[in-house]
DNA sequence: CCAAAAGTGTTATCGCTACACCCATGA
DNA sequence: TCATGGGTGTAGCGATAACACTTTTGG
């Protein structure tokens, strides 16, 4: 049944159930989001929870992680990383398991419809969280928390937004991010003399009369940049 | 055998090995140093190496990654951190095991001659690590990378001083963990200016005829500043 | 022609950097 | 008395924050 070899050495060890799970992030409207599911499983069946799933025997961590987001997002290559190790051994009254905690930033959130009504799948605001079983709500803040942390210093806020923006609309993810409204014209300055974005010819017309010009993150300028020790403060 | 439940509702799932591994990162005479220990079980016994171990089924993550460290310093409450989770599904040939890295940092690095002894163990200059098993020595670089990205933010630095230190003595550690010569007036206003540092009467003249004030860290002051949502940046 | 959002420029201030200088002491 | 490391002060510069003003366009 194992993939592995661990009969060879480490045989009289004790072994662990080991699960991921994925704390999904969103941005829509102004405000960030959080993707829940109902639970499927017993114990706490039918309750909010984030999505997981067990590692199996011979695939990674990781690779457990961007699987599940894929098969109930549908979504590849999204910004995924690990949070941490949640591994108290009465974590779980349903059995000792140790999780492995990520979470994912993804885009358009628009599309939601298919994955609720298959999933029971919903976007909340965090200000209007449901209580989550486990120890998923110490995750959800921890992801927030690092959110916080890393979006100062990688341009990380772009994987929130569509492939094409405006400043306006990264100021207001950045003020949701941070908790506080940012100056509109420093915003823009200090953004743009990064050097990281693509200026477009087109406008988004949605939410003003005069237009706003959209921009494309551009990740190679990043990359360059960031190779050479750049910094990203904002 | 086991402590847990899991029969109760997990039983179909494949169960994991689980370890911790630890970095131990101390700091002598200007320079940082790690601790690894000559392994003693196969595969790779007497190869250089991380300490590390199962985790038993009936305690926590962390609290086995405190456990050995304390079973193979004799050191208790000393700053331990979790690095992340090492979980490729072919990292070690002797079988299917995820490791949560952990570092450490601790002072008084002189009295290792029992450990020597009793353990093969051995302080390391960064500059002439040996070869280590497995994906260890990226656990290494993965810990020297945190611990200058939260030195930043963090007086976490006095975790590698004795209790009394001089600022020269505490300038030169941050010299080496950040791999330049930082400016010494500077960095004595700045580090004064935080107000986390409380000054006694004595003198440390090991390094200097003049002799040179020592300090202690007040971390009731630290975490009040912290709380407060302060800045430690340096 | 007006409301509402987009976009640009300017100024004052704060913090950091890069220095030069004085102090205390053992040999 | 002098070499050595410890300790203090300051001037210039660059980045940031706090602002006011102009532009565009649908209704």
């Amino acid at each position: 049944m194992y993939a592995d070899h661990s009969h060879r050495y480490y045989e009289n060890q004790a072994r662990l159930l080991v699960a991921v799970d994925c704390v999904i992030l969103g941005f829509n409207n102004g405000t960030l989001k959080l993707l829940l599911f109902r639970r499927k499983v017993e114990p706490f069946r039918n309750e909010w929870s984030l999505i997981g799933s067990f590692v199996r025997p011979d695939e990674g961590v990781g690779h457990a992680a961007s699987r599940i987001l894929e098969e109930y997002t549908g979504l590849k290559n999204v910004f995924l990383e690990e949070l941490g190790c949640y591994g108290h051994p009465e974590r779980d009254p349903g059995g000792r398991v140790i999780s492995i905690a990520h979470y994912a930033l993804i885009r358009a959130i628009e599309q939601d419809k298919d994955l609720a009504e298959k999933y029971q799948a919903h976007w909340f605001d965090f200000d209007q969280l449901p209580a989550l079983i486990l120890d998923h709500r110490k995750m959800v803040d921890n992801a927030l928390e690092k959110l916080r942390r890393k979006a100062r210093y990688h341009p990380i806020g772009f994987e929130l937004l569509p492939e094409k923006f405006t400043i306006p609309q990264l100021k207001i993810l950045y003020d949701a991010i941070y908790q506080k409204e940012l100056d509109r014209r420093n915003f823009r300055k200090k953004i743009l003399s990064m050097n990281i974005l693509e200026k477009l010819d087109e406008k988004d017309k949605t939410s003003s009369r005069k237009g706003a010009f959209l921009y494309r993150f551009d990740k190679a300028k990043y990359e360059e940049l960031s190779g050479k020790g750049f910094d990203f403060e904002l």
